[in-house]
DNA sequence: GGTGAATACTTGGCTAGCCACAGAATTGCT
DNA sequence: AGCAATTCTGTGGCTAGCCAAGTATTCACC
């Protein structure tokens, strides 16, 4: 039900809807973290960093996915906010170990309620089998992507 | 199968889902917008310049869905690029009326290539019936957070 | 007609994200 | 041991996208 489909992307209904999805889900969770004085994607680090925290850069790029320079620049921008503190490692100079503060720690609970409320928002007007459904051909379109991307 | 969802996204499979497919399917586009000289985003306005040239800018806005200062910005340097041109409107003097060039008029065919390209790779083993479904509930979900994130 | 409100757009400032380049440290190979 | 290749990170420069503030024009109401 969007407002308008342009004609150009009429052979392209899916894409279409995953660009409109994507915007809107971002808005929302943009506005949500704000309230919390976090910038989108900062929210992923941290939970990264939640279940295994002293990760190098190199390890959150792989879950992330992201250029290496968006990592650095965040994650000097965080420290400057106090979440985290990077530091050099002892076994190889090169690698920067990420480490979270106290306050860092603190983001947990109210990055949970964020999702929480994400995925409320978001399923409400489905049913438990549309969701399920949906999440799994999202992964499909994922992984078909990817690997045609690196091809 | 994603390579690491983490715990604190345990609430949210479908947001996260979400994330990830964003992702992947903005960084596809913009490779392939890329070798066409666009950067993401500017495939969007010129759509609807191909359905209705001469509009204004809050009229295109009304359509993507994003800021004022993100459409003004993107039209100046699409402007330098030579895709479109921007004028004052006759009878409004505060409009400023956005026109295609020969050159922004010309790309409409590699844009509908891109789209298909792009529709293509994201549906692959995907059945036309799971496409289907998906896109209903993708434009279900973009719903229900718009309506969720005015109130 | 004149003044305040609403509209249309611009600009500045911030972050996310990318590419390209550069620097430092480690690894590997001869 | 020494030199090249690889790895890890940082920086600069660009665009997208947002918010906030500002400008100019039109509208609306007295």
């Amino acid at each position: 039900m969007p407002t308008s489909i342009p004609t150009t992307a009429g052979a392209g209904p899916m894409s279409y809807a995953i660009f409109q999805l994507a915007r809107a889900h971002r808005a929302y969770a943009a506005t949500l973290l704000r309230e919390m004085d976090l910038h989108p994607g900062q929210e992923l680090l941290l939970m990264h960093l939640f279940d295994r925290n002293g990760q190098s850069q190199s390890e959150l790029l792989e879950c992330l996915g992201v250029d290496h320079s968006t990592i650095s620049k965040a994650l000097r921008r965080m420290q400057d906010a106090g979440l985290v503190i990077r530091e050099p490692a002892a076994h190889d100079r090169r690698v920067v170990v990420v480490h979270l503060t106290d306050k860092g720690r603190a983001m947990r609970e109210p990055i949970a309620t964020l999702w929480q409320a994400l995925e409320e928002t978001s399923a409400r007007n489905l049913s438990e089998q549309q969701a399920e459904s949906f999440v799994e051909t999202a992964y499909a379109i994922t992984e078909a992507i990817s690997s045609r991307a690196l091809q």
